[in-house]
DNA sequence: AATGAATGAGTCTTCATTCAT
DNA sequence: TATGAATGAAGACTCATTCAT
């Protein structure tokens, strides 16, 4: 049986592909149109130009990266929230290896200035910073940090998550990781798991990982 | 007496700013120009082209950024070892935070596959990591840790200590955080030093800065 | 009972109104296609190319205005000459201010040396030129004229009838006259009639209006 | 002695010559470039885009236009209405004569509703029926017109002035007469004149051509 | 009769670079 | 050392049209 994949997503693999490697300044629709072995005349087409079909990548990762957030934060009335926390940062994780090639691209092009990307992703930035404060407040409960210091926390704790993903190719070629490997969450999920102990909620021991 | 800004450097300041904001391949030799006010033919006349341009960006950034880390690692003989790494942590952040967009910049472009970039940058990335490692496997000493858990702790060394800087437009709108201020560095620091003592060294207290 | 307008019809007027706007070349075939709310393959399919819509244009044009000055030259073999005359301006200035913007869009494209204009109109025109020749050349009858002059007043004529219509939008917006109004075929006609009889028919005063 | 004649005049000289004969719209770039036997880069480069190419062109043809007109509403003051009406037009003829490829191409761009030949034409327009009101109001001096009526007699006068010239190339097919011709301004003068002795200034007959 | 997907040619424009000066 | 003119290649995008449905 023929699955006739639609050349819509066709197109949005090929850009995917290569706006991640090439960044989306330097990938033109032509690379994209034959990479996807379309008409380069189709891109705009269906996607109302270039620029569309990077904000579709946009809002396609943060869909369904602000969702793994906001299930856990609507999860804090029922479970412990350092559960949550934790159960968060793996679906993070996992997400992200799933979809690697999108979310190197994500990540990169928000470290633009660019008009566009900020247009598109600062709600959505606001919005994870939202979630992000209230998964952590719930987990340290005490008044052990300053809100500055959660402030620094959130951010180092985003640091740990996106990188690994970002740079992707330098964990490959300089300490041959592989972040969209299954291992690698797994493994991966430890360390972080060990920080959120040690460094954030300041137990001395973890002990088991949640789902 | 009257101070003459060679071209070439103002050229280069131009280029690091706009880099920054709009990244290599979405800025023109043209905005270059204008921006630094030179004759857009100047600037194939001093790097050969934009691509020479890029290069000396990326060698100015490493060659300082690796000499921080030279230093300290060649104190590893004379002086405590966790000592050496905070003050290269310490040393890190500021010179990034006294160039912060060129530190942006340059830590975007290594995120791509750019043939350019790899070329240039891949012997300063094995050197980071050959240095790192001196400084963590001397900080850490005991076994506690396997080769591969250590490969780990630099990629999360590293994170936070880039990440700040690669997303500084981030910072700044979602958390109104500068790092560029002098404060952040002395703040941020104080953070990676709990991480340093409690995830790495596990130590229960951290006391003092090194700087 | 539901008239239903003809796809074909609904073209027709969504182009006259566009090609006048815009001009013929600067109008595409979707923007007719939307603002007649179709699909832009219909117009290919229908007139054979948007080259077609045009000719459509101008032979719709033509044989209605071409037929108000055979009318009136038939009659001269029974009526006054200068009533056929006056009362041809009159059916002419009607009928284009009636069409005001088929009119516009006709005498534009005739002024350009487009190929396919010329094919359709240049033997329309030779038929004008033929008729208006017939109608003053009976109503001067004298022969104070030489022929050469009788050419010179058939263009200055055809300017005055033409002209203001062409430029409608100037009209309008530099002197708050709308050509499509009736009134001002009134108003004009007068003025032409006073051109014919003084001018023309070297008439001191003229009285009344024929239809 | 070899005379280099300006890449920029080049091309304005065949821009005139193709916007003159396939409209605006209907010449591309490429077409002007290959006329002009420059690169077609340079006209972007020079013009800041075909826009700037015809902006170029509708203020060279306005402000000379103009200046005719200004010049003999200075000299009101100083010499017959009448004589600087007529003296007006005939400068006004020639000046269209020499330039018959710019005056056909402005008068039909200005027919269109295109946002950016308003912008250009719109404050030329209110200035040229300003001065044609100063000349005509004085060359009429009595009350027998109503302001309505002046309205008219500008709207005919300007009509007879340039039809000739936007139509050049239906009076050259149809009629054999050529309005970039010498003789064709000294001929078509006299019917001008003799219209505004007989229409305007209702004398019956005419004496001497002023110039 | 009417449509939507798809296409190749063509649009204007910008690019990095070269070269004579 | 520095410039401005000039260029060919490539950029994104729009075009009229075709064709299976």
């Amino acid at each position: 049986m023929k699955v006739k994949v639609s050349t819509k997503e066709t197109i949005i693999e090929a850009a995917i592909s290569l706006f991640n490697i090439q960044g989306y300044d330097g990938t033109s629709i032509r690379d994209i149109a034959k990479k996807a072995k379309v008409n380069p005349a189709n891109i705009s087409y269906y996607f109302e130009g270039k620029q569309g079909l990077l904000e579709k990548c946009l809002v396609l990762f943060f869909e369904a990266y602000l969702t793994y957030l906001e299930e856990e934060v609507s999860l804090l009335a029922y479970e412990r929230p350092d559960y949550c926390l934790k159960r968060a940062v793996y679906k993070i994780l996992s997400f992200q290896s799933n979809n690697h090639l999108l979310s190197r691209l994500v990540w990169r092009e928000v470290s633009l200035d660019s008009q566009i990307v900020r247009e598109i992703t600062s709600s959505y930035l606001m919005k994870e910073r939202f979630l992000y404060k209230k998964l952590i407040e719930a987990a340290i409960q005490e008044n052990t940090y300053s809100i500055s210091d959660i402030s620094f926390l959130i951010i180092q704790l985003k640091s740990l998550l996106t990188m690994p993903f970002l740079n992707g190719q330098y964990l490959r070629e300089v300490w041959n990781i592989f972040p969209q490997d299954r291992y690698f969450v797994e493994k991966y999920y430890q360390h972080i798991d060990d920080w959120i102990d040690a460094g954030l909620l300041q137990k001395t021991k973890m002990v088991n990982i949640p789902i």
